[in-house]
DNA sequence: TAGATTGTTAATCGATTAACAATC
DNA sequence: TAGATTGTTAATCGATTAACAATC
């Protein structure tokens, strides 16, 4: 859990209020409340008050907040006032799609490497990258000072890369290969399966 | 919360214990123990018993869970022993991603359909689809009973397709757009939006 | 001032864990 | 039988909500 008190689970809806506050400052809307913030996101206000409390004061009694002040705040805390560099390892259809996407940019990351282990892929180009090899991930990393990395490679690869990863340096790992992968104390992982979310809704269709 | 007492909590791990027990049985073996299949997820024994108690008794005392039989009683209880048809809406590279993905079959989903309201998208071939006329969505989830969709479409879009979709009948929609979505309440819905992800682990990275 | 909304406390609710009898 | 592991109960832990004084 790093080194803070705040829940884990606080933390995980923080980047949720600063994706419904872009949304509205992109209404034109500038003040907001917890009330109006929680029904967007089927939240209770006292919820989302209890949640930025851990951080500070941010809004103002009587009025509410101001979504370009709570948004600027948020980014703070998140870490994504910066940009971050991002490598993405395994260029099949979702690795090609993941390095195009163009909404990483705006929300604080940064695509700056892509990688295959597969030679006849290595050197194509992908957008505006040129598929790197495998081989050179650790040396790149580390040169770069790469802390966030985005995993797209068959399951049977996933540990292994993932070693590497590390060894690396990367600090925070996104895994887009539908298994559990084991990393030090220190290093974060989140995980995309979209089969997990389509099993979950299932039990509840009649 | 559909008509079940059990946490949705609870139904949302059914499916990573699923797909744990695919890879053991993938790997040859037949039998595992809650404490086993706790360590892979990073889960403890004592939840996962609890868990699965509220289905029923799976196991043997000082055995453990045979593999087959609690893979096919969680896929009868998540509803996946049937193949579920899903359309996809939206075929930018994510969508042709999605399309594209094997992943999806042997866990209980198959993609029978792709829509587009692109005039230059519509009637090319994405794999093994031809791209659909979205306008023929609504008659089309009605024509073939589909109730499970994907959706990715622009976020300025979602919301309106999702009104769609629910008049066609689907009853689950995975959301690929980093937005929320409101759907009436029989209707389940789940997100992905990697930035998410990303956003909550550099809250932990020095 | 009157009305609105925050930040915070205490109460409630729900989820997780520990422990163990049952039993394979 | 001895050892192992389940299913379940009670205890613990943590998260959410309700309520309200403070104050804009």
């Amino acid at each position: 859990m790093g080194t803070s008190a705040v829940p884990d689970i606080v933390v995980g809806r923080l980047p949720l209020y600063l994706r419904a506050l872009s949304q509205m400052e992109a209404e034109g809307k500038e003040i907001t409340s917890s009330q109006e913030l929680g029904e967007r996101l089927g939240i209770s206000s006292a919820q989302i008050r209890k949640d930025l409390s851990q951080f500070g004061e941010f809004g103002k009694q009587g009025t509410g907040y101001s979504i370009g002040y709570l948004t600027e705040q948020l980014k703070r805390i998140l870490k994504v006032n910066q940009t971050w560099d991002v490598a993405l390892i395994g260029v099949g259809d979702l690795g090609r799609a993941v390095a195009n996407y163009a909404g990483f940019l705006d929300r604080g990351f940064r695509v700056v490497a892509i990688y295959d282990n597969d030679p006849r892929k290595i050197g194509l180009k992908v957008g505006p990258f040129q598929i790197r090899d495998a081989a050179k991930l650790v040396q790149d990393l580390r040169g770069q000072r790469i802390q966030v990395a985005m995993l797209a490679v068959p399951v049977a690869e996933a540990q292994s890369v993932t070693d590497r990863l590390v060894e690396g340096g990367v600090r925070a790992i996104l895994c887009y290969a539908p298994t559990s992968i084991s990393v030090p104390r220190l290093v974060r992982v989140q995980y995309i399966d979209p089969v997990l979310h389509l099993q979950r809704m299932t039990y509840y269709v009649p």
